[in-house]
DNA sequence: GTAGGGTTAG
């Protein structure tokens, strides 16, 4: 007879498909144990051929076997499976329900509900109790709240409203659509509520954060002495790790082990990732070296718990150790990197992924890196990526492309992100907030306000990012008015309550208008208690108004809030010295001193062809340092003929030789960097700069002089990353409180400010953030900063 | 004669 050797064979099929003949004979049920035992696609294509030859393809049960195995196979094929079931002539219930099934899984499930509706044509059948939990997994994965009532109302008509598992199902997707109400309702009124009944709804509350909900739950569940598994365990565990609550979490691991839950794998997960999120990586430790089986999950949950507090060498020696490599391992490690603030060695150790054989990077490898490029100006890099990205095929999905919107406007390249703004068929709220901030960004507030409505036009719903990014927009163009009917609106309109991030976008938007009265009079009416980013906001405004008098209000309410927050002191610091009250700087930096505060050294970084350059103030470590300070020596010559005065009055520090002064200034990182570019870049390349603290007012003149003289594009970037043009006098008013100089054909030199106006997700307070981004500081000094964490636009 | 629900990281 046949066997699995013999040779594919040409399909003239003798049998008489009408006529299922096939008799249940040793010979037949020889063939369908084959089946089962297929373990590639190739032997299943040869039996698949046999049974047509034999004519036993037309007997329904046999056809469904081979077709049910084509979808459940880990080789599985979809494309194969449906031409199986296309050649099926009666498909049964059977057959239509394994294909739904099959499709409920797939990264296509709306085809679930296509085959469904083609059933209910074709076919004689109605669904059964099989039918529906896979349809409503369909819409699960399809989030489609519509697509799933309408399936809920189905089941109650087909009188299936009592099936335990159909309801589960139903718990599970209205929570995962975000309606926990319903998915409640529909718990309570399930008669014989089974465990997967409570741990669907359990499960529901966490993922929809409702922590404290889900231990309730968990209570009550134990109060009607319903006997909990490993499952519920996961929920409750991941409870513990959202509140952080170690000392709940513990007891939850007690519990485990007096009521003898079954340990699995999952549940070793879950514990291992509740003690490194709530703070203990060495209770981690320990579990993780009892666990008889790890898989990846383990080793990632590991490298990342020792990544985020800063071990990066334990980090590194895990991922050295995980037995097998896989990308996942790679991007916990990159993406502590990055939120960490330390966006080269994410780029290094993207790098040495690149190197190595075992993993090739993913979406998720991309966006951290992208945001590392944001964070460090490195758009060769980024670019390589995006080209990667293409080239890959890679589905350009919203993560991806807010990522590099974000990269490109934070590269200074506005017109790239615009590109791939509009390349993309699909963007959800982050992608057109991530847009709207890059148009901020570059000063372009009024086409920023005009993205707003675009976006209300396609019907996406804006968030509360949607509107820091509005505002933070009106704030750098100084668009008031706008700005106070935003705000105005955000709750009764869009139903997005102000948080604390937009009181103190509009205390900055009043302020830096010199509404200060008003800041203070809304400052006054906010219902929560401000925060230190508010009061930051005012005494930036101070600052440019020149109101000694409110700014030590503003400080002292903020240090009362924040007692370590040194932008605070440096930023008062130089109102005073702006007003000429040297007396009060030198106390106020010899209180920092005291109290051990310091400021961040200032440095810049250029990318060359690829490389990071990095420069420090009179930094000579460069290897063309010689050739850096000649060229940088020609450049103060040649501005010195051009009638360019340094304004010393921007060096806000008691030098007191005048010399020493416009030295000390004209050795600024930045102008180092500027020096380099311009020996290091090809005439049509642009000079990109970035910079960690704030431009000085020297530095910024000079840059756009040095692009007029040399005819050179100059893109400077500092930790306040908003764009100006040389054109839009009225902004740069609004952050330097002098006029810029204004030259008749200037090349638009854009220097950018206000680095990470977008919120930021993670461990980084975000009112720290805020007050961070805020204060900035003052031309000419340099404050000292808290880590900067890049990317953003989208919440984990 | 075959089948269905709930779980961990990034």
């Amino acid at each position: 007879m046949e066997t699995l050797s013999t040779p594919l064979v040409s399909l003239p099929i003798q049998a008489n498909p009408g006529a299922p003949t096939v008799k249940n004979d040793n010979r037949n049920r020889l063939v369908l144990s084959l089946i089962d035992r297929c373990i590639s696609l190739k032997q299943l294509k040869q039996v698949h051929a046999y049974m047509l030859r034999t004519g036993l393809f037309f007997d329904a049960y046999s056809a469904s076997k081979l077709f049910t195995a084509g979808t459940l196979s880990p080789f599985l094929s979809l494309e194969y499976a449906r031409k199986v079931f296309d050649e099926i002539l009666e498909p049964n219930l059977y057959t239509w329900n394994t294909l739904i099934r099959a499709y409920s899984w797939s990264p296509e499930p709306s085809e679930s509900v296509k085959i469904f509706l083609r059933m209910l044509c074709e076919s004689p059948y109605f669904p059964n109790k099989f039918t529906f939990p896979f349809l409503i997994k369909a819409a699960t994965k399809l989030s489609r709240l519509g697509v799933g009532q309408v399936f809920h109302g189905l089941v109650v008509k087909s009188s299936f409203g009592d099936d335990v598992f159909i309801l589960n199902s139903l718990i599970h997707f209205y929570a995962s659509c975000g309606d926990l109400d319903f998915a409640y309702r529909v718990f309570v009124r399930i008669d014989e509520k089974d465990v997967v009944s409570w741990n669907s709804m359990i499960s529901g509350y966490v993922q929809g954060g409702c922590f404290d909900k889900a231990l309730e739950l968990f209570r009550e569940m134990e109060a009607e002495n319903v006997k909990s598994n490993a499952v519920t365990m996961v929920g409750v565990l991941s409870a513990c790790t959202k509140m952080k609550d170690l000392e709940f979490g513990r007891w939850i691991c007690s519990y485990i082990e007096q009521n003898g839950i079954k340990m699995d794998l999952t549940l070793s997960n879950a514990m291992l990732d509740m003690y490194v999120k709530c703070g203990s990586v060495e209770d981690a430790k320990k579990l993780f070296d009892k666990m008889e089986e790890k898989d990846i999950v383990s080793w990632t949950t590991m490298i990342d718990g020792y990544a985020k507090l800063g071990e990066y060498d334990v980090a590194k020696s895990f991922l050295d150790a995980v037995p097998r490599q896989e990308t996942a391992t790679w991007n916990a490690l990159i993406s502590a990197y990055d939120q960490n603030g330390k966006p080269q060695e994410a780029l290094a150790i993207f790098h040495q992924l690149q190197l190595s054989k075992n993993a090739k990077p993913d979406e998720l490898t991309f966006v951290s890196t992208l945001s590392s490029c944001a964070q460090l100006g490195a758009m060769d890099v980024g670019e390589w990526i995006h080209a990667n990205i293409k080239k890959q095929r890679m589905n350009l999905n919203c993560h991806l492309t807010t990522s590099l919107i974000d990269m490109y406007s934070k590269c200074g390249n506005l017109e790239k992100a615009l590109d791939v703004f509009h390349s993309v068929e699909r963007r959800d709220v982050f992608v057109w907030s991530s847009m709207i901030a890059g148009l901020a960004m570059h000063g372009r507030g009024r086409a920023a306000i005009d993205l707003f409505f675009r976006m209300h036009e396609a019907k996406v719903k804006p968030n509360a990012v949607t509107f820091t990014n509005v505002l933070c927009a009106c704030s750098h163009s100084g668009l008031v008015e706008e700005g106070r009917m935003f705000f105005n609106q955000m709750e009764p309109v869009y139903g997005v309550v102000p948080g604390v991030k937009h009181y103190a976008c509009m205390v900055d938007i009043l302020g830096r208008a010199g509404l200060l009265e008003e800041a203070v009079e809304f400052i006054e009416k906010i219902p929560i208690t401000p925060s230190a980013s508010v009061w930051g906001a005012l005494l930036g405004a101070c600052k440019i108004h020149e109101n000694v008098e409110l700014a030590e209000q503003a400080c002292s309410r903020l240090l009362e809030l924040e007692p370590e927050n040194d932008g605070a002191l440096v930023l008062l610091s130089n109102i005073y010295a702006k007003t000429g009250k040297w007396d009060n700087v030198s106390e106020l930096r010899k209180r920092m001193r005291v109290s051990g505060l310091q400021k961040e050294r200032g440095w810049s970084s250029m990318e060359v062809n690829g490389t990071l350059h990095k420069f420090l103030a009179a930094d000579n470590s460069h290897p063309l340092s010689k050739e850096i300070y000649s060229k940088l020596d020609e450049i103060v010559a040649k501005l010195k003929s051009s009638g360019h005065v340094t304004n010393k009055s921007l060096l806000l520090q008691l030098v007191d030789e005048e010399d020493m002064k416009e030295q000390a200034l004209n050795l600024h990182s930045e102008k180092l960097a500027i020096a380099f570019g311009l020996i290091s870049t090809g005439p049509s390349q642009p000079i990109r700069i970035v910079k960690n603290l704030r431009v000085c007012g020297d530095c910024h003149t000079v840059a756009k002089l040095i692009s007029k003289l040399y005819d050179k594009e100059i893109l400077l970037r500092d930790r306040l990353n908003i764009a100006i043009d040389v054109a839009s006098t009225i902004e740069y008013l609004h952050h330097h409180s002098q006029p810029p100089m204004v030259h008749g054909d200037l090349k638009p030199s854009k220097v950018l400010l206000d680095h990470d106006m977008i919120p930021h997700v993670g461990d980084f307070g975000l009112a720290k953030f805020m007050s961070d981004h805020l204060l900035g500081t003052a031309p000419g000094t340099q404050s000292s900063s808290i880590g900067i964490k890049g990317i953003v636009g989208y919440v984990a």
